[in-house]
DNA sequence: CGACAATTTCAATGATTGTTGAATCATGAG
DNA sequence: CTCATGATTCAACAATCATTGAAATTGTCG
């Protein structure tokens, strides 16, 4: 709506790329959180979120590295996280603020409906 | 958790498949809620709901009966909606009450999404 | 510089998905 | 009984998915 053009740098495009929160559809956000590691990698992030305190290689309880980092990539494309590179360390945050006033109400409730699943996979992130 | 048993007559089950409501994982709830199609068929039951009064022919627009047919089955065995059939017509509805103890606060976010977004195609469902 | 650690990328795999069109199966009408 | 109708099933297909393990990348530290 406003006529700020995207004007992306196609040299850091390559990786970490996130979309504007105004052209994530609701059917893709939700073909995001389809995966149990996935929901698991959301409520683990909500339940720590000292925002952007969680670092990526905390998560390999869940699953191998390799894969852990293609399903980042599904949660990053959806809109739902920000992905930060720090040093040779990356980290992970919800794009809280940016996704409820583009789903108002939906994350807490997809959130609270993850929390309470005992079929989601948890990883306790350090405080 | 209580004693009744499903006793479930196999030759009715064969088509026509309803998960219990306590077998239904999140994450299968939300992989069913991943394609544009079936949220159209979610809102548009939504938005019309004289319950059980949608028959499913009523969704031709949003594509071909045998594509439709497969929507209907990802929704229905997602324990999102129920599937009724009454002579050669079936009525299609949302599980409501069954699905808010399982997941509350989860469908009227997740209608209310797909409610706002002009991606998500919708029925006009006669009253 | 060179070794190391944290991640991502790549190639390969089998499984699942969404879609099509033809065939099938009921059921109700004549 | 036969025929049309509403809907599901089936077979086929390309596309995407989740997963693996090996290789490449990037930054840190000695």
């Amino acid at each position: 709506m406003s006529g700020a053009a995207p004007a992306i740098k196609p040299e850091v495009m390559k990786q970490l790329f996130h979309p504007e929160i105004e052209d994530v559809l609701p059917a893709d956000v939700f073909a995001a959180l389809g995966d149990p590691i996935r929901l698991g990698i959301l409520v683990s992030l909500a339940d720590c979120d000292e925002v952007d305190k969680a670092r990526c290689g905390a998560f390999t309880e869940l699953a191998s590295p390799s894969l852990l980092s293609y399903h980042f990539a599904k949660l990053r494309e959806a809109g739902i996280t920000r992905s930060r590179a720090e040093g040779t360390v990356r980290f992970l945050s919800i794009r809280r603020e940016e996704f409820d006033r583009r789903f108002p109400g939906l994350l807490d409730s997809v959130i609270e409906t993850a929390r309470r699943d005992p079929s989601v996979p948890r990883v306790k992130l350090d405080v």
